[in-house]
DNA sequence: TCTTGAGTAGAGTCCACAAAAGTGA
DNA sequence: GGTCACTTTTGTGGACTCTACTCAA
């Protein structure tokens, strides 16, 4: 996409790294916040930003992807990414191509960072709004943080990889004319922000509570954030807790998960599965997480009776050893219901995507180990071209082999 | 702008067999 | 319900194949 370039910087300086949080110190900027004139990591944003609804009101801007050490103050859509003045002055002067970008001013931040607070969806198009208990949650007004900076950026970048899955990219065939013709057909319907990009089917999930119910939550939301519901997020398979206000909303998980995942449930269900067979993971535990946050955000919580179609040894294997689900493993399919962004901005959605593309860039799958006694042993085991051998074959093998370098001695010649 | 071939990346497949899980007496 | 013997299923890693993709000519 974009390489970083060294524009000179905010501040400056003429080096190309990203300029760090000006609170931890430690950590690559992301936003930068006019009102107190500062660059801070998203750790450091979500903690000073939720202090209070004052500072949660401040208007905050992503730092330039390009040099990352400037506030944006264009959104490209054409590369998708924000860039400050310089680098889009920079980036889109260099060629006639770039020059057509759409470019558009960048939109500030407010709330939260990664996403909006949870408000609970009742039925089809009401809201529930209240602490996990029923009380004022005017202190939990946005995210669920934990108690120190670590920890919380640890949930952040797992909740957000989480996310991430959510907005899995459809294949793209891209030498498949139907499928182009056709998706770009769907375009009118999907693709409001970027064009031909397929993220955005997956993206714009309002749709599934049909844009005028977003727009309704949009505007309730705007009057009512403060009293949003805290969520306690949860990730891997680790069975959880269900807070007394889940418990109640489970209900409705349920009665609304059929008119709301089933589209999904079409779309991601052959890949989840999948990979939870490859990797050993039993199928039904892909169909026991039963909540789930949509835009950046994932609450994943398991229902006790989903769990005891999970045979124990594999529940807790993966429990233990996966303290963090893969990849995959976010079930969509009995997922609850899709809770709709209350304050979500093409720009918060543009931005999510961005954060999405990168995770998925930097993702890894590392396969999980779930007898090491087995892996020892296939290590040790005998192969021939990569498969597994029988022992007598290999011995064979190794008599042909050992035959062929005795003769090859006698003949003198040198074994390659 | 389109075509073609080379190169690359990633997913899927295959194999044997110990260990785990299931079944019946 | 517990134990034993037997059968069936599962999981493991490296090499290879296949497909999709990128890029240059």
């Amino acid at each position: 996409m974009l390489k970083k370039e060294n524009s000179g910087g905010f501040d400056g300086s003429s080096n190309n790294w990203s300029r760090v949080c000006d609170s931890c110190r430690s950590t690559a900027c992301t936003v930068y916040c006019r009102e107190d004139s500062t660059f801070l990591c998203a750790g450091c944003d979500s903690r000073m930003h939720a202090a209070n609804l004052l500072a949660s009101r401040h208007e905050r801007v992503w730092v330039c992807e390009a040099c990352g050490r400037a506030p944006a103050a264009f959104l490209c859509k054409a590369d998708a990414a924000s860039l400050c003045a310089s680098c889009d002055a920079g980036i889109h002067s260099a060629n006639p191509l770039a020059r057509r970008h759409h470019r558009v001013p960048i939109m500030p931040i407010l709330g939260t960072l990664y996403g909006p607070p949870a408000v609970e969806t009742v039925g089809s198009g009401s809201m529930m709004i209240g602490g996990p208990t029923g009380e004022s949650t005017e202190d939990y007004g946005f995210l669920c943080f934990t108690q120190n900076a670590d920890d919380m950026t640890v949930d952040e970048e797992d909740e957000d990889e989480a996310a991430s899955w959510l907005l899995l990219n459809p294949p793209v065939k891209k030498n498949n004319k139907n499928f182009d013709n056709d998706h770009n057909n769907q375009n009118n319907n999907y693709g409001m922000l970027f064009g031909r990009e397929v993220v955005d089917d997956y993206l714009d999930l309002a749709e599934y509570g049909g844009v005028s119910q977003f727009n309704d939550q949009y505007s309730v939301n705007q009057q009512q954030q403060h009293y949003s519901v805290p969520q306690k997020s949860y990730r891997g398979d680790s069975v959880v807790p269900v807070q007394e206000g889940q418990g109640k909303s489970l209900i409705l998980y349920h009665q609304q998960q059929q008119q709301q995942s089933h589209h999904l449930n079409f779309q991601l269900g052959m890949e989840y599965d999948n990979y939870n067979t490859r990797y050993g993971y039993p199928a039904t535990m892909s169909h026991s997480i039963t909540d789930f946050t949509f835009y950046g955000r994932i609450t994943v919580s398991i229902s006790s009776m989903d769990v005891s179609v999970v045979p124990e040894s594999a529940l807790s294997e993966t429990s233990n050893s996966h303290p963090r689900p893969p990849k995959g493993n976010i079930d969509l399919f009995s997922g609850p219901p899709i809770q709709i962004p209350p304050q979500l901005t093409p720009m918060d959605r543009e931005a999510r995507v961005l954060r999405y593309r990168e995770k998925k860039k930097n993702r890894k799958f590392e396969k999980t180990i779930r007898y090491a006694s087995r892996k020892v042993y296939a290590e040790t085991r005998p192969r021939i071209k990569g498969r597994f051998a029988k022992r007598t074959d290999v011995t064979e093998a190794d008599q042909m082999l050992s035959t062929q370098l005795m003769a090859d001695r006698i003949y003198g010649i040198v074994p390659s």
